[in-house]
DNA sequence: TGTTTGCACTTGCAAAACGCAAGCAAACAT
DNA sequence: ATGTTTGCTTGCGTTTTGCAAGTGCAAACA
């Protein structure tokens, strides 16, 4: 998925995260904020090594992740969101709020879209500004 | 993608419609309330015809699209947007909202998406209501 | 200081999905 | 009756995926 198919905004935006994990990558990275590599991995679907390691490059070339340091250790690697794959937070929060009313979905998520409908943009903020803080 | 990967709503919903292909399908539904086959082939990404045929099946097998007899022709098929796929306007005008600030993009998306945010709620609305109308 | 462990990837290879082109049957038009 | 349109299907080469094993470097351990 390199190439630009047109000029259509949701063709753009499938060329980019268009796929079949980096959107769970990114869900990983807003409910955590800091991930590693390893951390992706024990993620509930499963994502194989190789194609962890192809699609977190092609979310940091496209600029919605960053690489940091890790503060205890130089072999490790942490992961975030940029301001970029932050602003896909009302993306996501959408696809949660479709996936509720046709899916058998956790509790815990059932909880927190209970929050979401209370007041959807003061939760979509208050979620994005706790991300850019870190 | 046949099988559920994980109980996260955003996994399943990927499990639905995250290839490259579907939302472009279901886009082209939302523009147009109703097409036939021969419509989306017309789009400006060039899906290719066996794609497109698997698409549309897998789409109506999960209920998001489904075929109708066309008024002037037997050989024509019309496929529109169920209840589920309308309601996954939200998810798109978000991916617009989200590509428009980082792509170039068509005027006359701009132009709707400046409609978008002046009331967004009222436009989600009226735009499902009207697609429901058929 | 040598060795083992942990972490972040690579690499090889088989299986699946994709994509182009051609083909095909059932309407429909002339 | 014949040619065209429409909605697919089929073949086949290319690309992507996915499992497993391997590599290299850093940290922890003995």
């Amino acid at each position: 998925m390199k190439s630009q198919r047109s000029d259509c905004p949701v063709s753009q935006s499938l060329d980019v995260w268009g796929d079949k994990w980096s959107l769970l990558i990114i869900r990983d990275l807003m409910f955590a904020k800091q991930l590693t590599y390893g951390d992706f991995l024990k993620a509930p679907e499963g994502i194989s090594t190789n194609i962890l390691a192809t699609r977190l490059l092609q979310l940091e070339e496209h600029g919605l992740i960053e690489k940091l340091d890790h503060p205890d250790s130089k072999a490790k690697v942490l992961y975030r969101l940029t301001g970029k794959g932050i602003d896909l937070v009302p993306v996501m929060i959408e696809i949660n709020l479709w996936a509720e009313k046709y899916f058998t979905i956790p509790a815990d998520r059932k909880a927190m879209l209970k929050e979401v409908k209370k007041d959807k943009d003061g939760f979509i903020k208050a979620g994005m500004k706790e991300l850019r803080k870190g």
